[in-house]
DNA sequence: AGCACGCCGACT
DNA sequence: GTCGGCGTGCTC
């Protein structure tokens, strides 16, 4: 966004520009550093800074981009020390208010320093080469001297044409550009700089979708929440194919109506080419799109386009939200269940939550959306603090896969084999229709666990304590968590018992063996993380997934969700137990709405999709709320039991400081704390875990040194949790220093 | 974050 | 005798 032709020079300063030393502007700049300071800077008056704009510093021995965070007020120079000169101001967009009041908030929130903040709103490459301006040639009438067969050519494909640009005749004409360049130097042709179009703008009235009664009312509610123009939020709560898109679009046409800007957020796996076609189907015009893979040229032109106003539309990832607006009137978080909202390097924040934040701060509405909504959004809706908008059915030709569970204490499959009687008989009949079955088994690897036979012995990891998970395939043993990976032996390393190693449980990979013994000849491929192949790779099999060329799919939950399966009618959980016993407070919400996802993806429009829970626990409130479709209950009993372990359902932040004069100690004090506090049953999320610091006030000054490792302590006495991890620390000079409580809510 | 300054080990 | 390791401190 920024180029260093566009930097205006500060003219050489001479000794007689008359203005008073008193008179001297003083602006104070945020670098985007890991430093919290903003630093004092002269600012030549020609200049003309004001907040927001971009500017170099000179800073240390080096030449820095800041951001002029405040304008101080003429004549107050307070620091006695001689005051650097802002070097020059970028002609890039400024950061607008809004976008600066957010970033300040969120370093306060996160206790993240400024500076770092700050970089998520400028993650730009700094120089870019000036972009080429694009040329146009047009015909002057003036017929060559010479008429060649290739002359004639070019000024026939121009006969059409008001004007083309240089490539695009050369192309038409199949000439090479020095023909063209002749027919230039002639005096035949003209050329004129051709100007940057304003993007196409989405017409809100381009083919509005033909809504549902239900969807109509949603969709005016909303639509009335857009135009109120004040902060808002609203719960759009709808399974897979009730319509949510099509209702936030209504919204979305709202805001185009009234001038206004808005963002849709999505996970990055979600924002895809199908969906910019689906806005485009109704708008008339993709939006602009911004992901991690958007090339630096395009995320300039995007920045720009949002400061003017020119971009109405953007679809994108999390840093989507740190853009610079400039007439932001909605927002948008789609799937807001989705964890991959939450950065968890860096600044850490949950692009939800800021979502949220940012509408507060630019007064406008903001709209979560998902089949399955988080624990927070759900309480929040309940209490009244959100608006609550739902859509129970699936509109058009999708009904709702009927569900069913197979109770594994009651029918279970022969020992070492993992697929019961009934799923098998489902999926026979599956195929018999030309249909095609899924498997799905969040358990990567052939077996979760290898024991031996003769002395019991586990393997384990060395780091994390948890149990290998053999990939036979690989002839390896991993850790899922720390990526440790080692050979499997022969011999028991324990007892050296040859042979007597078993792998215990059912990973995709056993699971795949099983299916191609019970279905031989039957197409069948397995997915998961570790198909081989990357990407590329992946989305190939996914289309030939979708084309139908496998009749069978085994799979983790990287089948949950994303590509259509045109052909998939009956989907069997094979463990739908997994997750729920992990001693993670979000087991079973999380076990609700992948589960969720993936039974959701069965059915088509001609044929009714079918899905199968093979559980041990049929009545577990998560398999109650599957096969009921009622999801209120569950909801209910999560909150209450969250409540009653001690678990706020809100996120708070908590700020262990480890004091002691020793770098080194401190450290070590504050993983142990970390490692202490993970292992705490009833603990989730995160805590940040900060180094030595003298005083509360040095926090955010001494903080980045040391950051360790934040997770977000989810607990309603803070004071109580951070007491009984320090006891469980290993060294009881750590101390306590300062708790921070922060539910997002209640900043406002 | 960068970058300089500073004080101890293996090389031309 | 120097090159270079990264520990510590500073940046208007």
């Amino acid at each position: 966004m920024m180029n260093a032709d566009d930097l205006d020079r500060k003219p050489k300063p001479s000794d007689d520009d008359g203005a008073p030393a008193g008179a001297a502007i003083i602006v104070d700049v945020l670098a985007p550093l890991a430093l919290d300071m903003v630093w004092s800077y002269l600012a030549p008056p020609e200049l003309a800074l004001a907040a927001g704009d971009i500017v170099r510093i000179p800073f240390g021995s080096r030449e820095v981009i800041g951001v002029v965070w405040a304008v101080r007020s003429p004549g107050a120079i307070a620091s006695d020390r001689k005051l650097k000169t802002v070097s020059g101001k970028y002609d890039a967009p400024p950061l607008p208010d809004g976008l600066r009041t957010l970033l300040d908030w969120i370093a306060r929130y996160t206790l993240a320093p400024r500076g770092q903040v700050l970089r998520l709103a400028l993650r730009h490459p700094e120089k870019l080469p000036p972009e080429a301006p694009r040329v146009a040639v047009a015909a002057t009438g003036k017929l060559p001297a010479r008429l060649t067969p290739a002359r004639r050519r070019v000024l026939a494909a121009l006969a059409g044409h008001r004007e083309m640009s240089r490539k695009a005749l050369a192309e038409a004409a199949e000439v090479s550009l020095t023909v063209i360049n002749g027919l230039i130097d002639d005096g035949c042709l003209e050329t004129h700089v051709l100007l940057d179009a304003p993007p196409l703008a989405p017409d809100p009235d381009f083919a509005p979708a033909t809504l549902s009664d239900g969807q109509t009312a949603a969709a005016a509610s909303l639509r009335a929440a857009v135009a109120d123009r004040q902060f808002g939020v609203t719960l759009i709560e709808g399974v897979t194919g009730s319509g949510k898109t099509e209702v936030y679009f209504e919204a979305i046409a709202e805001a185009l109506r009234q001038g206004w800007q808005a963002l849709v957020m999505m996970p990055e796996i979600a924002l895809t080419a199908q969906f910019l076609d689906r806005f485009a189907a109704r708008f008339g015009v993709r939006p602009a799109e911004w992901h991690s893979g958007v090339s630096p040229r395009q995320r300039e032109r995007i920045h720009a386009g949002v400061a003017s106003g020119d971009i109405q539309v953007v679809a994108g990832a999390r840093s989507a939200l740190f853009l610079p607006f400039s007439k932001l009137g909605l927002l948008i978080v789609d799937e807001e269940h989705e964890t991959a909202y939450k950065q968890e390097d860096g600044v850490h924040y949950h692009a939800r939550d800021m979502a949220v934040v940012r509408g507060r701060i630019e007064s406008c509405h903001v709209a979560l959306a998902s089949a399955t909504p988080s624990i927070e959004s759900r309480v929040n809706a309940m209490r009244g603090r959100y608006g609550h908008l739902r859509l129970p059915e699936r509109y058009g030709q999708r009904a709702m896969p009927r569900l069913s569970a197979i109770d594994l204490r009651k029918q279970p499959p022969p020992k070492g084999r993992w697929l019961s009687e009934p799923l098998i008989e489902a999926a026979r009949e599956t195929l018999a229709r030309d249909e095609q079955a899924l498997f799905y088994l969040n358990r990567r690897g052939y077996a979760p666990l290898t024991l031996c036979r003769s002395c019991g012995h586990r393997f384990q990891c060395p780091n994390c304590s948890a149990s290998l998970v053999e990939h036979r395939f690989r002839r390896a043993l991993i850790c899922h968590h720390c990526g440790h990976t080692e050979r499997r032996p022969d011999a028991c390393p324990a007892c050296g018992e040859v042979d007597a190693l078993v792998p215990a449980g059912p990973g995709v990979e056993r699971l795949a063996e099983e299916v191609a013994g019970l279905f031989p000849g039957v197409p069948a491929i397995t997915l998961s993380s570790d198909l081989a192949g990357g990407s590329e790779r992946m989305r190939k099999e996914l289309d030939a997934v979708a084309a139908g060329e496998f009749r069978i799919i085994i799979g983790t939950q990287l089948v949950a969700k994303g590509h259509n399966f045109p052909r998939l009618t009956l989907v069997g959980v094979v463990d739908a137990d997994v997750g729920l016993a992990t001693g993670d407070p979000r087991g079973a919400e999380r076990t609700f709405q992948m589960l969720q996802q993936v039974t959701g993806r069965a059915g088509r429009g001609d044929a009714p999709g079918r899905a199968i829970l093979q559980t041990h626990q049929p009545d577990h409130p998560v398999m109650m709320a599957l096969l009921s479709g009622q999801s209120e209950q569950f909801y209910a009993e999560e909150i209450g039991a969250r409540e009653a372990a001690g678990l706020a359902p809100f996120g708070r932040l908590a700020a262990v400081i480890v004091a002691g004069p020793d770098r080194h100690a401190a450290e070590t004090h504050a993983q142990a704390l970390a490692r202490a506090a993970h292992a705490m049953p009833d603990v989730s999320g995160d805590i940040i875990v900060l180094g030595p610091a003298e005083a509360p006030l040095a926090i955010v000054r001494g903080m980045h040194r040391f950051r360790l490792l934040v997770k977000c302590a989810r607990h309603t006495d803070l004071q109580g949790f951070l007491r009984a991890v320090l006891a469980a620390a290993p060294n009881p000079a750590a101390r306590m220093r300062v708790t921070v409580d922060v539910d997002p809510q209640s900043f406002f």
